[in-house]
DNA sequence: CGACTCTTTGAGGGGCGTCAACTAAAGTGG
DNA sequence: CCACTTTAGTTGACGCCCCTCAAAGAGTCG
């Protein structure tokens, strides 16, 4: 290991993924201009690792980790028992999702798609960090912003109908992951039916039933399993319920 | 305003809640070491307030605030429409609450009983605090806790029954604000069974008559509108339903 | 003690879960 | 490229839990 440009022969895919995840990484947060001995802490602290669809990505098991998503969709999940799942949130490239290793409940990162993830143990990253205010301040811009993603969630949760559920969520894709061609956003949902319901707090059917009327009402189009078409966005909108309008 | 130490005659009792609530959160933080400039900052930025029983706290309306809660209880409230309000978490003293100005809700932090607060404008107090990195990573901790406790909160809404969440929530009041006595617990609850209902997305209604059940099968007793003493915390934890068990 | 609010209790209805059968889509091996 | 298998999604019937509406009881404050 004298020479560290030289890649091992055993391994070239790894770190051909690990490097791509610390070149986003540096993008996403501007740790190129640190002192050259945090940075040589960061690259050893995270693993990179490539995880196949329906995998779990392999946490650090005994304490907190914060996983930046270089590359892919994932659905971080919570066991509410030991069959079911409730799916907390859904994450894409770029993301950085703090995963606890066991509060009330026990968590895992799953892949939608094939992903690429840079994992730390939150608390050794916070030392090594420590002097960089520049960094703690983004990590907590990013961690508050989670937070309020997740109330507005539990807004959600709390009393709406499924149809409101399921529009909702409709519109957050379509603002996340849709591309807008006219009044029409298309959206290619990288999470089943399945996935959607245990985020929603519903059942299978019940989504295939909203889906189906929200079809009926020509507010949108399904083409496969995961294409969706949003044909009146004002509309789905409508029907995602009341939100305090925003002044 | 030569001398600092005098306070203004007109308004003795405002200067004792600043004086207090600083204190407090000085104690919480450990900012006494901080430089002069820092603190004098910290000291400017925040606004300490008294409110009365379910009145409001007059958060900085068009940017993010971070409030300190130096004595009493608080509820933060998103208003999914405009008559009806979710409850999304409770608050007590010594806890830092982190209110949007506006997200896809509306929220407010409305006292439950008598309270003093500590409020600052969230960015310029991280540019005042910029380069104290370690308030900023117990800032992160607190937060990061936050989101941990709002997703536990999400997997409770999201499929659980009437019975199981409010014996949840009978227990984690039990765990924050309880007395122990022998094998019993004793909770003065401040809030009302509105209240209880709003955070668990049911009815006051359903609310009671779970209060009723739960007394009926001789897990609590009440006494009062606010008083509950928890008999059998082992069974209640059962009724609260599966979580994945901690190793 | 009286007026108010909060809580409790009851009767009835609707939305979503449950169970079941069917259809569509995607992967597999020849 | 096509039959086969497997998985995911759709649709229907039925029942239960919780919301709704209504009224009476308990607690608190003037």
């Amino acid at each position: 290991m004298n020479r560290p440009d030289i890649l091992s022969p055993g391994e070239p895919e790894i770190d051909a993924v690990t490097a791509q995840c610390f070149v986003r990484f540096e993008e996403a947060f501007g740790t190129r201009g640190f002192a050259w001995d945090v940075q040589a802490q960061i690259m050893s602290l995270g693993k990179a690792i490539e995880i196949g669809k329906g995998k779990s990505a392999a946490i650090f098991s005994d304490e907190d980790s914060l996983v930046f998503l270089a590359e892919g969709a994932c659905k971080l999940v919570a066991w509410a028992a030991l069959d079911r799942a409730q799916v907390l949130s859904f994450h894409f490239a770029g993301d950085l999702v703090s995963v606890p290793a066991r509060a009330e409940h026990e968590y895992g990162l799953i892949a939608l798609t094939p992903s690429q993830i840079l994992s730390f143990p939150t608390r050794r990253f916070l030392q090594a960090v420590n002097e960089e205010s520049k960094l703690l301040v983004e990590l907590h811009r990013r961690t508050d912003a989670a937070l309020a993603e997740c109330r507005d969630d539990s807004v959600g949760l709390g009393r709406k109908t499924a149809q409101e559920r399921v529009a909702r969520l409709l519109m957050q894709m379509a603002g996340r992951i849709g591309v807008a061609s006219d009044n029409e956003v298309l959206i290619e949902l990288p999470m089943s039916r399945g996935d959607i319901a245990d985020s929603l707090g519903l059942t299978i059917e019940t989504v295939s039933r909203q889906f189906g009327e929200l079809r009926d009402a020509g507010l949108i189009e399904t083409g496969g399993r995961s294409g969706v078409r949003v044909l009146d966005p004002e509309a789905l909108l409508q029907r995602a319920g009341p939100t305090c309008p925003r002044v």
